[in-house]
RNA sequence: GCUCUCGUCGUUCAACGGAUAGGACACCUCCCUCCGAAGGAGGCGAUACAGGUUCAAUUCCUGUCGAGAGCACCA
């Protein structure tokens, strides 16, 4: 479905280190003295995932629901479950006995809190797992066997592509990305509006040369064709002929521009999604990003059949089908306009009937503006009793629109930001830094940065509220930002290679006390997991975050090469260089190696 | 008018009924003879209002005020 014309624009930037105040100088690893020696995985012989594995180990010792959570400060401990005082003592040590040496302390607290404090061991596997496991760190298995479709970005052709499809292209790719990384087979796809007024607009200008020149960009000539519609009755009519004839495929002149304006279009789109990061999905074709290209061109068909044939879920009225939602307590929505032809209600319900025909989904997921939300339900509420076996498997994930501080903005209007001027804007920004940095590539660096610039801001809100752009503050790459991602990142990755070339006999050893940023770190899959869960990639980006700024702690305070605890410390560097690599990527953020 | 969503430092975002409401931007102090200052350390500063439920409410319920979205032939 197409996004349709969102207020406009993009995020400002700010907030991080949100889940916990993390405190940055606890009297941690600053005694010098031997540590214990690091456990080493044997090669060839998978360890215990004591990470992945520790809520789970949890939740088994409670022997029932309950919420395990990172306390509110790390002080408490690694982990931390609520149960009532007077569950208290008996739970912990129920959790004592199912942990054993993992744990150093489990300890009750406050009015009925079970801390757990992990051991140092344990702490340390955690890091050793991190980096063993690579790109496969913080995979899942929540998720394993089951086929989710998930539909995104959904731009309409004859019009451009705006900030409105960029957000929902960044959340969509998110959560496909995190449900893929909690095992299920996942496919993407992308819904079209290649028929309709919007369509018949743009033709209509295009129609007559004296309107506009031929050369014009299709979001151009549909903006002319909007124009015209609204200030005149006589352009008006034309227009829905055009649109009819579109339709049915009548007039070849028409049929020609349709053809050509429609491919052109697409093409255009594509070149976005490339530069937006998304993978191909096939080798070659215009097509390529998506798995699966839905139109309402195919979705009218079989929209129009499945109203048709089902006389007794909707109603004629004032010479139009529509649905009645009043029962459900939702309103009356038009299905077949008084002229015959299907809205995009309609289309919705051959939609939801083309996917289940196209492929065999366990769920299947549909991001759209929340505006859309009350609509959505009307359609959801007919498509149960047309099909209710396709109905129960769908779900909705909505996104709050972009605004700005000085106002309303309105495709109407004309004041739409298109997605290639917002890239643009960061684009230019970004290049100014990026040439003065130690990228070997600037141009290249330039655009990770600003997609990672709009990424961030994108996806750091909850979904589902509106953004509220601030252009100064969106294009401020400092503070909790995509690139203050990206910039850890780099300088942990800067260690990690002049290491390579500094090389030093260190002996083994690890500090007694293990680092906040150690501590973070190993929550890494269990966020990956809730966020994959609440189809939430904010929460990714929270903890990425928050991560980041645990690192650049550490690197402030900690002298790495050359420091106490040398070769332990540079494994935790390439810990966090996995952890935040893998984040990066979960969310559609490129991730650099140097900038 | 009806329905839905939302009101948290000056601004913009966090807090899955639980611990001292956490960041960022802005403002004020500090820190580059030392692995990258797109950085670090510190300071200032908030739950719209009134009730209710609960051992416990920013969170749930009711009302008031305020903001946004939706509400028949657009998508």
């Amino acid at each position: 479905m197409a996004v349709p014309s969102h207020g406009v624009i993009a995020p400002s930037g700010t907030r991080k280190r949100t889940e916990s105040s993390v405190p940055k100088h606890l009297p941690i690893n600053r005694h010098k003295g031997d540590g214990p020696e690091t456990p080493r995985p044997v090669a060839g012989v998978s360890f215990p995932r004591y990470t992945a594995g520790m809520e789970e180990r949890i939740q088994k010792a409670l022997g029932r629901e309950a919420v395990i959570r990172r306390p509110p400060n790390l002080d408490f401990g690694d982990y931390s479950v609520f149960v009532g005082p007077e569950q208290a003592e008996s739970t912990a040590q129920a959790i004592r006995n199912e942990l054993g040496e993992s744990a150093l302390k489990v300890e009750v607290a406050g009015k009925g809190f079970v801390n757990i404090t992990l051991s140092r061991e344990a702490v340390a596997l955690a890091i050793a797992e991190a980096s063993a496991q690579g790109a496969n760190w913080g995979e899942g298995n929540t998720n394993k066997g089951q086929r989710v479709l998930i539909e995104y970005t959904d731009p309409n052709p004859f019009k451009e592509m705006h900030v409105g499809h960029l957000m929902s292209n960044a959340i969509g790719e998110a959560i496909a990305r995190l449900i893929e990384y909690t095992g299920a087979e996942v496919k993407r796809a992308n819904y079209q509006g290649d028929v309709g007024p919007h369509v018949a607009k743009a033709i209509y200008a295009r129609l007559f040369p004296s309107n506009i020149d031929n050369g014009a960009p299709w979001g151009v000539a549909y903006k002319m064709g909007n124009d015209l519609y609204e200030s005149d009755q006589s352009h008006r009519k034309a227009i829905d002929e055009i649109n009819k004839k579109i339709y049915d495929k009548s007039d070849p002149g028409i049929n020609k521009l349709y053809e050509a304006g429609r491919r052109e279009s697409l093409a255009q789109f594509e070149i976005i999604y490339e530069k937006l990061g998304m993978e191909p999905r096939k080798r070659s074709g215009n097509e390529r990003f998506f798995d699966y290209y839905f139109f309402e061109s195919a979705t009218a068909p079989l929209g129009l059949e499945l109203v048709r044939s089902h006389p007794q879920v909707f109603t004629l009225s004032d010479g139009a089908i529509v649905y009645r939602g009043e029962d459900e307590g939702l309103h009356t929505r038009v299905f077949i306009t008084s002229q015959g032809l299907p809205t995009y209600e309609t289309k919705e319900l051959g939609l939801a009937k083309l996917k289940a025909d196209t492929w065999d989904f366990d769920t299947s997921i549909t991001i759209t503006a929340n505006e859309q939300k009350a609509y959505f339900q009307v359609v959801l509420a007919a498509l149960r009793k047309v099909l209710p076996e396709t109905a129960q498997k769908i779900q909705h994930v909505t996104h709050g629109m972009m605004r700005f501080t000085e106002g309303k903005m309105s495709s109407r209007k004309g004041n739409v930001i298109t997605a290639l001027t917002f890239l643009q804007d960061l684009l230019d920004v970004a290049k100014e830094r990026a040439n003065k940095s130690r990228a070997g590539e600037p141009d290249k660096l330039a655009m990770q940065v600003a997609l990672a610039a709009a990424k961030y801001q994108i996806l750091k809100q909850a979904s589902g509220k509106d953004i509220i752009f601030d252009r100064e503050r969106a294009l401020n790459l400092e503070g909790d930002s995509g690139p203050y991602l990206q910039y850890a990142l780099t300088r942990a990755r800067s260690v990690l290679e002049k290491a390579r070339s500094t090389k030093h006999e260190t002996p083994n050893k690890i500090p007694e006390v293990p680092y906040l940023l150690e501590r973070l770190m190993l929550h890494f899959p269990e966020v990956v997991a809730r966020a994959a869960r609440e189809r939430a990639p904010n929460l990714l980006v929270n903890y990425l975050t928050e991560l980041a700024s645990e690192w650049n702690s550490f690197y402030a305070q900690e002298r790495i090469i050359g420091g106490d605890y040398e070769a332990y410390k540079l494994r935790l560097a390439r810990a966090f260089v996995q952890t935040m690599t893998n984040g990066l990527t979960l969310l559609g953020i490129p991730a650099p190696e140097k900038m």
